[in-house]
Formats: C-alpha cells, structure tokens, sequence
DNA sequence: GGAACTCGCCAC
DNA sequence: AAACGTGGCGAGTTCC
C-alpha cells in the first residue's frame, strides 16, 4: 500500500507519531500468562464437552455419512455443503463468492439445536486460539508488545499485529471478561483508558458542516440515536426505562452508523429486527422479540402497522430518505459533492494534509477523509503526551490505542495530573493546533484499580 | 510444505 | 444509481 502524505505536516505527523508508538510497543502490556493457561484448559474442557453434545446425534451421524466418515466440525465448506446440498435447506444468504452462508445468523435463523452448539464452539475456540494463545504466544517474561503500523491502511489510520490490540472483545461481556482478565498494568500501577466521544461524527461534521448535525454537537441535551430510536420504533423515549436505552443503542450500530459508512435500508431492517429486536425473518406475533414497555417489541410494532419485515424494511426506507433529505440535506449534498471532486481529480485531500488517491469508490470517498483525519487527531494528542511525559520524566506510560482511544499504565500519584494534562491535550491544545477543528472535542475515561486487570473498569470522572 | 484464497468474527 | 468503511487473524481448502 502506498504511503503519500502530501504535505510536510502530514510527514512529520506520522514519522513523530511512529517513534512515540514505538515508545509504546517498546513498554508493552503485562500478560498473566498463569492465567491464560488455566483458563485456555477451560476453554477445552466446554469444547470438547459441546462437541461430544454434537457428535452424539442424528444430525452428526447424517453428516457422517455424507462426507464418506470424515467429518470437520469447524469447516464451513463441509457444512455448508450438507446443509444446503444433502439436507436441501434454504440458505438465508450467500457468500460474495454466491455459496450459502454459514455465519451466526444463517445458522440461528435455521434454528437447529446442534448448529447452535456449533457456533458456540466457534466463539469460544476463537477466545482461546486468536486471542488468549495470541497474547501469550507474544509475551516476553510475562509483558506482550503489540505493534502499531502507520503504513498499511489506506484510509492513513493505524492498524495493529502480533497480536492485534485493537479488536480484543469488549461488547459481550463474557467474552470482554475471558480476554482482558489477562491483561495488567505495572506491579502497583493502574490502566486508564481514555477515548474521544463520538470523534468520527465529530470529524465528519469539520468536512460538511451540516447545521443540524453541528447543532446536535453543539448541544449536549440533544441525541440523534435517541432521536433515530424514536422514529425508527415509533415511541417516545424514556431515559430512565433500560429497554429503551436498548433501542437507542439498535439505533446507533444498526442504523446511524451504517448510514454514515455509506449502507442502505434494506440492510438496516435486517439487522435492526434481528440482531437487535430479536425478531424473526418473516412475519411477527405476539411475544416474538426482547422486552419492551413490560411487553414484547413485536406486540409494539404490531400495534403500530409494523407487523413483519417487510412492513417494517419500507418503514426504514422511509426514515433513510427523510434522515438524508430532511435532516442532513447539507451533510447529503458533501457527500455527493466528494464524488464528484474525486471523479474529476482522482484523489481526496484530508484536513490533515493527506491524500488518498487510488481506485475508490463512492463509500471510500467519504470514509477515507473522516477515517483518517478521527486517527490523526488521536496521533496528535499521542506525540503530544509522549513528548510532556518524557520531559517532565513520569512513571506513567502510554501503553496502546485503539483509533479514538489510548491505554495508559499510570502510577496512582501521578493519576489526577495525568489525566488533567490529558483532558487539556485532547480538548484544549489539539483544537488550537488544528483550527479546522470546527466542533468541540470531548473524552470519556475508565479507570482500573491498582494492580487489577483491564476487565475490571469503572467511569472515571474527570476532578 | 507453503502461498493464496475463502469465510467468519473481533475491534473502531 | 447503488447498496457497510478500515483493519488482523485463525481455520479450512486448494493448488503448486
């Protein structure tokens, strides 16, 4: 992948950037490598107590007989072929290569006790053999350090190997609790994560400026998931009511977001009424779907003439049109107009001095700029940090990032002023810096007590 | 025995 | 008109 910044800020930025990340890799994260065995050997236990649940049945025995005797388990070319050749059933969707799939939602749509065990072998096989054996194959005397690289996304963010420490779980709490239970500060010292608030949307609305987006930036008591919630599920949003903080959140990754990186309503439906309202494929009855308004989300909908999918996918291919005409029609027409200005030039200039060119399409050339200049934003407030923590000689150190986000091992006395200088680097210093920052910035922070593991954080609030 | 490919899944 | 962006990684498979 090519490496072009276009202007001398862009260089600098990235060749600071990479010497304060290696500075990062060079410190590491303490691995409890104790751990990591104990629990692996757990792991294998409930496999292998699943898999002897698998191979006892009738549906084993058929797909025995089908592969001639050589059964694998975990292969999905052999499942799906007796699933959708021998056993005749419908694939609910196709590969991009148009084979039936075998992902976790085709085999819970097909609702067969013996898939369900299957994909819950998948899931944990993956915790054990990508992400427990990852950190403790790295480690070295206990202390494991990923690598960060400026050099390969070509959105000119970072990506991160050996191992990866930037998609370790963290949204299914079993799974989030499995994995960094293995991950430890320094002996006495504690993990503070800090992240930017919403710093993409943040970033996007630099390029576009849409009035109603920066409006809603501007004004913390407004909430566009909320707002989005509210049409998309018909219902009037009660903050202190944990299933409508349920739907709000449905909103957000299963329409907001997709929305931004260029997908379409079809989709969304899909995904808001299954994986979300935990609703079936076709059509809805009373008592299908999670809990709402000490009821059923189908016994809602249904009331409100959203009875199926169907209905309810040309509910959300009426709000997409009226989000983009009506509510974004300033953000709507930046979008077209990058198309455009690429089509003609055949690149895309950042905020940040950078320059994508290439063959890219429609979605790239939207996603690319705000990709980008999000992480660069971060990168910044990194060098920045690195640079304060050296001169000043703290025991704290910044440990890893994750694109909006970093991981410091700080030392408790040095925990309040770190985190004040951070607050001031990110939301004070950085904007200054960059004045094409057009919005305010904002950081959440979580804070792990001393000597205990990246699982176990509480909120942290800013003295 | 390795390269290249597909598929699935984790993060942002 | 078209239809989800960026990564890394493991496992299975096929080909050389």
């Amino acid at each position: 992948m090519q490496l072009n910044p276009k202007t001398r800020e862009a260089y600098n930025l990235f060749h600071d950037g990479i010497l304060a990340l290696g500075r990062a890799e060079q410190q590491g994260i303490r691995v409890d490598v104790e751990y990591i065995e104990e629990k692996q050997a757990q792991l294998t236990k409930r496999i292998d107590w699943l898999y002897k649940r698998v191979e006892g049945t009738k549906f084993y025995h058929h797909w025995e007989h089908s592969q001639k005797g050589k059964v694998n388990i975990m292969s999905d070319a052999q499942l799906a072929r007796f699933l959708y050749d021998v056993k005749k059933l419908k694939p609910i969707k196709l590969t991009p290569t148009k084979k039936g799939s075998t992902d976790e939602e085709s085999l819970t749509q097909l609702n067969i006790p013996e898939l369900n065990h299957i994909l819950k072998i998948r899931k944990l096989k993956q915790l054990r053999d990508t992400f427990l054996e990852g950190f403790r194959r790295e480690q070295v005397n206990g202390v494991m350090h990923p690598f960060y690289n400026l050099n390969l996304a070509r959105t000119f963010r970072s990506s991160s190997d050996r191992p990866n420490f930037q998609n370790i779980p963290k949204r299914d709490h079993e799974s989030m609790q499995i994995c960094r239970k293995a991950l430890y500060p320094r002996k006495g010292h504690q993990l503070l994560e800090i992240d930017f608030s919403g710093l993409e949307v943040r970033i996007a609305a630099c390029y576009h400026k849409d009035p109603t987006m920066l409006a809603y930036i501007n004004d913390p008591t407004t909430d566009m998931h909320r707002d989005m919630a509210e049409q998309l599920f018909k219902f009037k949003y009660d903050k202190a009511r944990e299933d409508h903080y349920t739907l709000r959140q449905a909103a957000k990754n299963g329409f907001v977001f997709p929305q931004f990186y260029g997908d379409y309503f079809g989709n969304n439906a899909v995904d808001l009424a299954c994986m979300w309202g935990g609703l079936p494929m076709d059509k809805w009855k009373p008592g299908d779907g999670i809990e709402f308004n000490d009821s059923q989300l189908a016994n809602h909908l249904i009331d409100n003439k959203l009875s199926s999918l169907g209905l309810f996918t040309k509910h959300v291919q009426k709000i997409e049109r009226d989000f983009w005409e009506n509510r974004f029609p300033d953000y709507a027409a930046w979008k077209e107009r990058w198309w455009q200005t690429y089509q003609k030039n055949g690149y895309i200039d950042l905020l940040t001095g950078f320059r994508c060119s290439g063959v890219m399409g429609r979605n790239d050339c939207i996603n690319y700029p705000v990709q980008g200049a999000a992480f660069h934003c971060l990168l910044w407030c990194i060098i920045e940090l690195d640079k304060i923590a050296r001169l000043e000689s703290w025991k704290t150190k910044l440990v890893g990032q994750i694109h909006d986000s970093i991981l410091i091992d700080a030392h408790p006395e040095e925990l309040e002023y770190v985190a004040r200088v951070v607050k001031r680097v990110t939301c004070e210093d950085l904007p200054k810096a960059w004045p094409w920052i057009s919005v305010p910035l904002d950081v959440d922070a979580d804070l792990c007590a001393v000597d205990a593991s990246w699982a176990d954080k509480e909120k942290y609030e800013f003295k």
